[in-house]
DNA sequence: TTCAATTGTCCACATTATAAGACAAGTGGC
DNA sequence: GCCACTTGTCTTATAATGTGGACAATTGAA
């Protein structure tokens, strides 16, 4: 099976549950018994059926003795998939709440990342902050933001606790006006795992985004971690005929200060 | 630690290592003895010389027998960070050439979740086929797409090994006009983790598209999985006053058929 | 009812991961 | 050279995980 971090039950999780999202076994029959299933993998009933309570956790598949195991019709909750565009209207729009942890709040020296992707002069500060956003009570994502120091003085600790981060700058008169967002993927640490309330090592989607204003100066720095059963990034694309070739417009347009 | 999928070998590297990105060590003195990190994690100092050993395979520590342990000053290698501009142009820039390898490809019944997604009828099959994307001989992409029947029939399992799906369908006049695309986050399955030569439980990028043509029928249905050591989805957004409010109408483009 | 096939449960054992400690070998300041 | 401190290596013990087999309980069809 190749290099493996996880446990062997762990791997035929993945696999099973990857089959099953593609439609690999009978809609009505069910799945292969626990005997063909152990021999096909090359590992003990034990380790087989370890696998399969995990899939039955997750409400994938039911277990009926005497009968066989077979795929569980009810679906998975989708998650929330957030257009680009705004992202605040469609929280509103489903009628959710959303609330914020404010974890730490404190001014200090800016990794030599941050700095550059902010423009900022050697030795200048940063107000830093940590927080995480729940949905109905349930944590989504988990926010590291990094602020020029001066522009940073403008708020508070407790304006940070309420408002979103790009709204307390916009109300002072900090306006943004472009910004580069980087998408990937990560493993949870133990960190990020205990905020979010998943397993360590369980996959999150994780977005840089540094905002500047119309000067061009870096007033924010954005890390955000997500929970990809709640939290999924959506963007509408439309065709545009170019000089250079066919291309894609997005159509998606987020609002400002949504998730920051 | 809450609960873990992953060793306490592999928990301890996923700390570390996010110590070591935010910068919690000194630049120059180097990070603590062995003695003192075990005691701090709570586990032995073989475990602990276990993980330091995985982050020196990943250049990201040196250790010297009598001195210590060091950071690594030689950066690791970016991902291709592809602006969601036009992916062929930023790739020919960067003088790379990417390659295709044609896994599988055949005619077959699709699932309900692309049947719906794409509109087919009721009974209607689809072109399947499995691809994985290299760069400069790495591979970065592991893509599943599928077609209408009808239209997958007009090209054929080499026009595939050679163009992207979009383009061949450009030639045969049927232009993509819309798309829907979602990013999220998975785990390596194993058979992701070998088209991919990454570790089974890797974390890879999830992205899911679907392609419609100008009558808005569903002409391609793509999903495909990314090493986000070696690709990252990177958009610009630009701010845009309107009438809801503040938004962010996104600069970027994505030129057709990049990649699928 | 009978019977083959299924899942549920248990046990003894092997393999692997981790723990705790001892000691060797190398480094750098004194 | 001396010495405190570091990483490298080894041994032994314990815990976690996986193996192989046996048997019970349940199901559904013949």
């Amino acid at each position: 099976m190749a290099v493996a971090d996880l446990s062997k039950t762990r791997q035929i999780h993945l696999t099973l549950r990857d089959r099953i999202a593609r439609g690999a076994f009978d809609r009505d029959g069910g799945l292969p018994g626990e005997q063909s299933l152990a021999a096909e993998f090359g590992v003990s009933r034990v380790t087989l059926r370890r696998a399969l309570a995990l899939l039955e956790e997750e409400g994938l598949i039911e277990r009926r003795q005497g009968a066989g195991t077979f795929l569980s019709d009810r679906g998975k909750p989708q998650p929330i998939a957030v257009e680009l565009a705004d992202v605040m209207t469609h929280l509103v729009e489903m009628g959710r709440t959303t609330q914020v942890n404010l974890l730490e709040f404190d001014y200090r020296d800016p990794l030599p990342d941050v700095a550059r992707a902010l423009g900022l002069k050697p030795g200048e500060r940063v107000q830093w902050s940590l927080r995480r956003r729940l949905i109905d009570g349930a944590p989504f994502s988990f926010l590291t933001t990094c602020v020029p120091e001066d522009i940073g003085r403008l708020y508070t600790r407790r304006d940070l606790a309420r408002r979103p981060l790009l709204a307390l700058l916009e109300l002072n008169g900090l306006a943004a006006d472009h910004a580069t967002q980087d998408i990937s993927a990560e493993l949870a640490t133990p960190e990020a795992a205990a905020a979010l309330d998943v397993a360590i090592g369980a996959p999150l989607i994780a977005m840089t985004r540094v905002v500047h204003d119309a000067s061009g100066r870096g007033i924010e720095y954005l890390r955000a971690l997500y929970r990809p059963d709640r939290y999924t990034f959506r963007m509408a694309l439309a065709r545009e005929a170019g000089a250079a070739g066919v291309r894609w417009a997005p159509a998606a347009r987020e609002m400002a200060g949504a998730d920051a």
